[in-house]
RNA sequence: GCCGGGAUGGCGGAAUUGGCAGACGCGCUGGACUUAGGAUCCAGUGCCGCAAGGCGUGCAGGUUCGAGUCCUGUUCCCGGCACCA
């Protein structure tokens, strides 16, 4: 609190962020009512959700802007009479970044409650309208309940699964490692220990069941950005193609085994000249069993498969393959071709082998170059008169325009028919057919962590893998643990916890000690926010069926894939169990810009994060959330200027001023004044007001473009400095500096909500700034009644000229061709055409 | 390599459908008020030029009366994916 000083006049006070912020925020705490959703209504419902940018370890700016958009949102809506939902939840939030990093360990119980709590107060004191009463923590038992009890509905349904996968594994901290946390082979906190494969037995969820509707359904989700459909599309990667069975004549493998192989080109089958397979296909292991030699080579494969990918340019590894000296038979003309093992073909995609066709493949026609194979032709392009074929196209000649050749009783096929004949006459012989597959996997929700849901299995020796009963929800983590970083599951080290008994026969059995990936959590949350107390179910369907789909959801673009895949495969599973009645969870998607500083991205080790504490103590919570709306558009990232907020609250404090100089005695508003009636500074005054309201309106209904509508209103803030030497002598009416005070409150009440509600009082009103209505505005008195005009000479600005609003053409054209630079310009010569744009410009093309 | 986004003053950014390029803010310059100013208010500020005027939206072309905006080619930057058969 600044000293009293009773000499200063109106005229010097000061804007004092701090003061009037802990004055809202303590009233704020006594009444959240304001904010809560209501549950019953006749009002349109509105649905807005934030989620949480990374890094989500401590509140940062990025947090800041993200919400900052948000709650400006739910603040108009309100003001629009929606009713609106906007929940805050927590998950792994709360977490110390370097936590966070590895994974979700180890954070003591009472630490992250603490810290939660924290947050909570943080984000309070930033002003954002939560309904805290929806609050929902995703890492407390009773949200563990649900997560289990979905995981046996998937269970019971066949979509989740057990199987082996393969892990990097670092022997000395004995634990998984994160692709992220393996560097160039070697463990991030041991560098001399080289990270190795292992297999283990984890659970997945078979999202890939839904990969057609998830691939299908992007069409209909208009409201999202065309990147991030873009981005799913290409994730699911659908390919159509064929799967064609290479026999092995008995020469590898039990009597009778085949090589499949998957093509999106069979029409190209009879040019193939050798086939491929990934070096970590089974059939490598027995090919390779008593051959030391050949196997140290696939085992350098392999290794260089695994580095390029650690590095992220597999796409620049050097094309490398040996030759088993093996051989299938294609089935369609009976050629034996040898089997090579590759190092770019991938084992996790396809079926991990393929038939290599090097004269219409770019990377096959690189490999047989390498390794001289024979490059055989059977496509060419196609002839506009048959009789003269092209024999020999450019190699490798990859395009599907073209006739298929030197294949049997296919000849003379285009591309496409031939694939379609070909793939059905591998299914009349049974030795193939038509096919889709997606690059989409199936989704590992394992994980070897202390910190999660626990996975509701156990293991018996006599039942083996039988689901906890639902009665006996929630499986709870066991207090008290030995948490170290390393050692593998930390859950595995509590025998009270792993061992019990089964539910089935009652004899000895083994709890799963894995527990939930954390975006099991976010996949379903925002249903879970709708009705968070309900001890019955995960939530009420017809609460639901109220509040879905969520209108809008803001956050960050790296969220674009695996989470938004996630939960949308989760609504999908949902409908199908007949809990949710809607097909997808999210109506319309924004995806907010970076917060960068100095150029990078904010982040600890470069020691450039700006923490919002900070911002809020030097500059008030209202000047770092207009700031993050100001300084960009939000789709765009944002470089964060300490300069730039200083000029925000300078506005503010502008604003403060000029209201505290200028708040009406007494507020008695009747309709803006008559147009007619005000002299043209009032009129000015009125005509601007009118135009912001629009502008402001606008972008909340459209392009969310929030740094120019705040830029508009900073527009009507200097106007209104500009006339401030008329108030003073009266030229303005009193009535109109009410209402032109009363909107700006109001516009600003989205945006700076502890400065607008200081405003509101300072003006007198009654009753809550947000149970007022958002201002309407006038379009007539909006209007200009003169536009000023500029008149090109052959494209070039020549002059400008004043014009009512409403002049017609010719009278526009006369004043044109009167103005004395017009004349000037084009003295002795010829006007060879005229052209107006009604209210914009005038060109005209002389000669 | 593929997909997506971007490039506008000293800086962040405006210009929503092809129609006055640089709104608004920062910074800078000058002035007013002041014991003082790192408070506040006012004015100026794309570049070259004394001026008239000319030049300006990554680069090179094109379409048009008119292009930051549309088309063709190209360079660089950011994000994502990647030997996808």
């Amino acid at each position: 609190m600044p000293p009293e000083d009773n000499t200063a006049t109106v005229r010097d006070e000061r804007y004092d962020a701090q003061r009037i912020e802990s004055k809202w925020f303590e009233r704020w705490q006594q009444d959240n009512s304001l904010y809560a959703a209501e549950p019953t209504s006749t009002k349109p419902k509105y649905y807005v959700l934030e989620m949480l940018p990374y890094p989500s370890g401590a509140l940062h700016m990025g947090h800041v802007r993200n919400y900052a958009i948000g709650d400006a949102l739910a603040r108009y809506m309100w003001m629009n009479g929606y009713n609106v939902l906007h929940p805050m939840g927590w998950d792994s939030f709360g977490l110390p970044a370097e936590n966070a990093a590895i994974a979700h360990n180890t954070p003591p119980r009472e630490w992250t409650q603490r810290n939660i709590a924290n947050m909570k107060a943080q984000m309070k004191r930033l002003g954002f309208a939560y309904d805290w009463s929806r609050e929902v923590t995703t890492c407390l038992p009773d949200y563990y309940r649900w997560n289990q009890w979905f995981f046996l509905k998937l269970y019971e349904r066949g979509l989740a699964y057990r199987k082996k996968s393969k892990v990097n594994w670092c022997p000395k901290c004995a634990t998984v490692l994160a692709n992220e946390q393996v560097a160039g082979g070697f463990c991030w906190r041991h560098e001399d220990t080289p990270v190795e494969q292992r297999d283990l037995e984890q659970w997945f969820l078979r999202i890939t069941n839904y990969a057609e509707e998830l691939l299908r359904d992007l069409d209909k989700l208009e409201g999202w950005p065309e990147k991030v459909r873009i981005m799913q599309r290409n994730w699911i990667g659908r390919s159509d193609g064929t799967l064609v069975d290479f026999d092995l004549g008995g020469t590898v493998g039990p009597a009778g085994s085949t090589i499949t192989v998957f093509t999106t080109r069979v029409d190209t089958i009879y040019g193939a000249s050798s086939i491929q397979l990934a070096p970590e296909h089974p059939l490598v292991a027995d090919i390779t069993a008593n051959k030391p030699e050949l196997r140290a080579k696939v085992e350098q494969l392999v290794a260089e498969q695994r580095k390029a990918r650690e590095v992220g340019d597999i796409g620049e590894i050097e094309k490398h393959g040996v030759n088993t000296g093996r051989f299938a038979m294609n089935p369609y003309n009976r050629e034996k071709l040898p089997i090579w093992v590759a190092n770019y073909i991938l084992m996790d995609y396809g079926t991990g082998a393929i038939m290599s066709v090097p004269a219409h493949d770019q990377r096959d026609y690189e490999f047989a170059k390498k390794y001289s194979l024979p490059i055989p032709v059977v496509i060419v392009p196609r002839a506009s008169d048959p009789e003269e074929t092209v024999a020999e196209p450019p190699l490798p000649f990859t395009t599907f325009d073209g006739t298929v050749v030197n294949s049997g009783s296919f000849n003379g096929l285009d591309c496409e028919d031939a694939i379609r004949k070909m793939s059905e006459h591998a299914e009349q012989k049974g030795f193939g057919k038509a096919t889709v597959t997606y690059r989409l996997k199936d989704w590992g929700i394992s994980r070897q962590r202390y910190w999660g849901t626990p996975i509701p299995m156990l293991y018996c020796e006599k039942d083996g893998i039988v689901p906890v009963p639902e009665k006996d929800l929630p499986i709870l983590l066991p207090e008290n643990v030995d948490i170290t970083l390393t050692g593998g599951s930390p859950l595995g080290r509590v025998p009270e916890f792993v061992n019990t008994t089964c539910p089935k026969c009652g004899g000895p059995a083994r709890r799963e000690t894995d527990t939930m990936d954390t975006f099991v959590d976010s996949s379903w949350y925002f249903y879970r926010y709708a009705d968070a107390r309900n001890h019955q179910a995960p939530f009420d369907s017809n609460t639901i069926g109220y509040w879905f789909p969520i209108d809008q959801y803001i956050g960050g673009v790296e969220h674009a894939i695996l989470h938004l895949i996630y939960s949308r495969f989760w609504t999908k599973f949902m409908r199908d169990m007949g809990l949710v009645r809607n097909d997808e969870p999210v109506a319309r998607l924004f995806t907010q810009g970076m917060v960068i500083k100095d150029g990078a991205k904010m982040s600890k080790s470069l020691g450039n994060v700006v923490t919002p504490d900070e911002m809020v103590a030097r500059y008030g919570a209202d000047s770092a959330r207009l700031y993050s709306l100001f300084a960009a558009p939000p789709d765009r990232d944002l470089e964060w200027q300490d300069s730039g907020i200083e000029g925000i609250q300078r506005f503010l404090g502008r604003v403060y001023r000029f209201i505290a100089r200028h708040a009406p005695v007494e507020t008695q508003l009747a309709a803006s004044p008559s147009a007619a009636s005000l002299p043209p500074e009032a009129r000015q005054i009125q005509r601007k007001l009118h135009q912001t309201i629009k502008r402001v309106s606008d972008d909340f209904q459209g392009r969310w473009h929030f740094n120019t509508c705040i830029a508009a209103i900073m527009e009507l803030v200097n106007e209104l400095y500009g006339v401030e030497e008329k108030i003073a002598q009266g030229t303005i009416p009193a009535q109109l500096l009410a209402e032109v005070q009363r909107n700006l409150a109001l516009l600003l009440a989205p945006f700076a909500p502890y400065l607008a509600h200081e405003l509101w009082e300072m003006l007198g009103e009654e009753g809550s700034l947000l149970r007022a209505p958002w201002p309407k505005y006038n379009p007539a008195l909006a209007k200009e009644e003169e536009i000023q005009i500029p008149v090109q000479i052959n494209g070039k600005l020549r002059s400008r000229i004043v014009v009512p609003a409403d002049a017609d053409d010719g009278y526009v054209f006369d004043r044109a061709f009167a103005d004395e630079k017009v004349k000037a310009a084009i003295a002795g010569k010829q006007v060879v055409k005229k052209i107006i744009v009604p209210g914009k410009l005038v060109n005209i093309v002389v000669r």
